[in-house]
DNA sequence: AAATTGGTTCTTTGTTTGCAGAACCAAAAA
DNA sequence: TTTTTGGTTCTGCAAACAAAGAACCAATTT
């Protein structure tokens, strides 16, 4: 390949767009993605090519190929992004998912049922010398049942809308 | 003070209750706690005693002044706990707020507000070259505020029960 | 057969987190 | 006034996390 070709694998981000990049990846961090593999869920969200390969991730972002590798499979792994391939070419391109919001939004909900079970087997061990803190112990998880049962619901509402 | 009174400072939990301080603690660092503020709270919701000093929260979890010191002003400062006192003595005793869930829901629900304000600025600068792309991404943004919405809705109603 | 492509894996290094232990400090007690 | 109490703050140190860079590898091209 000639040594012209090999430039402009990256693409063109105008400044809003960089910084877009930087914003949602700081919101991906807080929902719990290392910082590089919030920075190549962000990107495929902002580009308007939706549909990148590892070197132009790379490339625009300015990571290791190891970096890149990494963020790549671990969102992978957790159905953050997907890829697909061209016919007569060997590489993949990566996009996101969009996060797949019902999902994960019943899933996390079900990560409430977790906390509820073992704060129900907490009240079932306490002793009866602090009622009023049982009391509120039980409220709560009432509350979290209650809930739960409910955000099921509205987005089974959403989906059938 | 004699040599003999400075033993026992510290509660006799069961096994049982050890082992609940433990999963309910991971549970806690799960939830953004760091391990010995999870302990901490985890200790203060599962014994008998729920208001608990200092030294008998160290001596209890076995973690060093500095660890416990801590823990404590982090869960102060984001009222998962709180203290009382005693008339005629110095010390402070904590006690479990018990997550005050529903301020807390109230907040995580507005932290998606956050988030997708992002997401519609994202939108707003894509380019219409992938239109499904971006209708998915708007169904989203208005997934997520439907769910807002009725999430509040579903909170308020639980409290005017 | 040799080189290139599209990655993955290993090694090193800088950074952050979590904790222990000691020094420290102000208020109260002796 | 000295000591004790109820902590807080500072100084390491060990483990975990992040990412770079190099080595590596299998499949394709040349």
């Amino acid at each position: 390949m000639s040594l012209f070709l090999e430039f402009m694998t990256h693409l063109e981000l105008t400044d809003k767009q960089k910084e877009l990049v930087e914003t949602y990846g700081v919101i991906q961090e807080n929902m719990g993605l290392n910082p590089a593999a919030a920075r190549v869920n962000a990107l495929l969200t902002v580009s308007n090519k939706t549909e990148l390969s590892f070197d132009e991730i790379r490339e625009t972002l300015g990571l290791s190929k190891s970096a890149v590798s990494n963020a790549i499979n671990s969102l992978l792994s957790q159905e953050h992004i997907g890829y697909k391939t061209k016919m007569g070419d060997r590489k993949r391109f990566f996009f996101s998912k969009l996060g797949q919001w019902k999902t994960k939004f019943r899933k996390d909900i079900s990560g409430l049922e977790n906390y509820n079970e073992v704060a129900k087997e907490i009240l079932k061990e306490r002793s009866n010398e602090n009622p009023e803190f049982n009391e509120r112990m039980k409220e709560l998880t009432e509350f979290i049942d209650y809930f739960m049962e409910e955000s099921i619901k509205i987005i089974d509402n959403w989906e059938k809308r």
